[in-house]
DNA sequence: CGCCTTTGACCTGCGC
DNA sequence: GCGCAGGTCAAAGGCG
């Protein structure tokens, strides 16, 4: 019902995390399209070598047209093993900001239900996709960010008076998943997050210069 | 008519 | 083990 298009006046904030919560550290200012790269780096299967800013990579506006004054917070979760981790939690716990409230005990990287009771008991792949969340000041839930994506469920957030919605990326091989949520007290403040990397490029609708090697997201 | 959202049920991890 | 909280499924309805 609401009128997903057109960001009219967003302000986004961007600011690394690895372990905190996101209204509890300070946030750096960043251009919009600056923003952007940070969906960039792919950051792929090599762990240890920490997140640096890659180059910008230009046009890929979050937010359709006339995004101006945009202010972006980012918080990356590095979730870099490569799958040999059996005990899920180890690394869970550890860096991405993941609720805004209290606890970051999230999992949501696992899959469909039918799957995991009867595969081989032998290999358990809790592959975990590289997250990135960003808050986002403005009045539409979801921002256009170029691809299109199908609502599969929402939940209330405890301590939250705004519900969360889950989103999936309708391409067909692809499996990107993305949260939005409002922050309770500022209803203001919209908060993404991304799953996954995308395996195809933005499908905005025939906007043919989507064509930059957007392996990230 | 096909793709989308809605919404309650179901599942799973975790703490008590 | 139980209950809660978060994440997903899927049936049903909506809308173009």
């Amino acid at each position: 019902m609401e009128g997903e298009r057109g960001v009219s006046n967003c302000e986004i904030q961007v600011s690394f995390s690895t372990t905190q919560a996101i209204h509890e550290m300070g946030f750096v200012q960043y251009e919009e399209n600056q923003m952007m790269s940070f969906m960039a780096p792919a950051q792929s299967s090599h762990h240890h070598h920490h997140h640096q800013t890659s180059q910008p990579l230009n046009n890929a506006t979050i937010g359709n047209s006339s995004t101006t004054n945009s202010t972006t917070t980012v918080a990356f979760g590095l979730n870099n093993q490569v799958g040999r981790t059996l005990d899920p939690k180890a690394v869970e716990g550890e860096n991405y900001s993941s609720n805004i409230n209290d606890r970051n005990n999230n999992s949501w990287w696992r899959r469909s239900a039918s799957e995991k009771g009867k595969v081989n008991n032998k290999v358990r792949r809790k592959l975990r996709e590289p997250r990135f969340c960003f808050q986002t000041r403005s009045d539409v839930d979801v921002l256009d960010d170029g691809y299109k994506w199908r609502k599969y469920g929402q939940k209330v957030v405890k301590n939250s008076l705004h519900p969360r919605s889950y989103y999936r990326c309708t391409q067909n091989n692809c499996r990107v998943k993305k949260r939005v949520e409002r922050l309770s007290e500022d209803c203001r403040m919209v908060i993404t997050t991304y799953e996954g990397r995308h395996n195809h490029s933005p499908s905005h609708d025939s906007n043919s210069s989507d064509h930059q090697p957007f392996s990230s997201f």
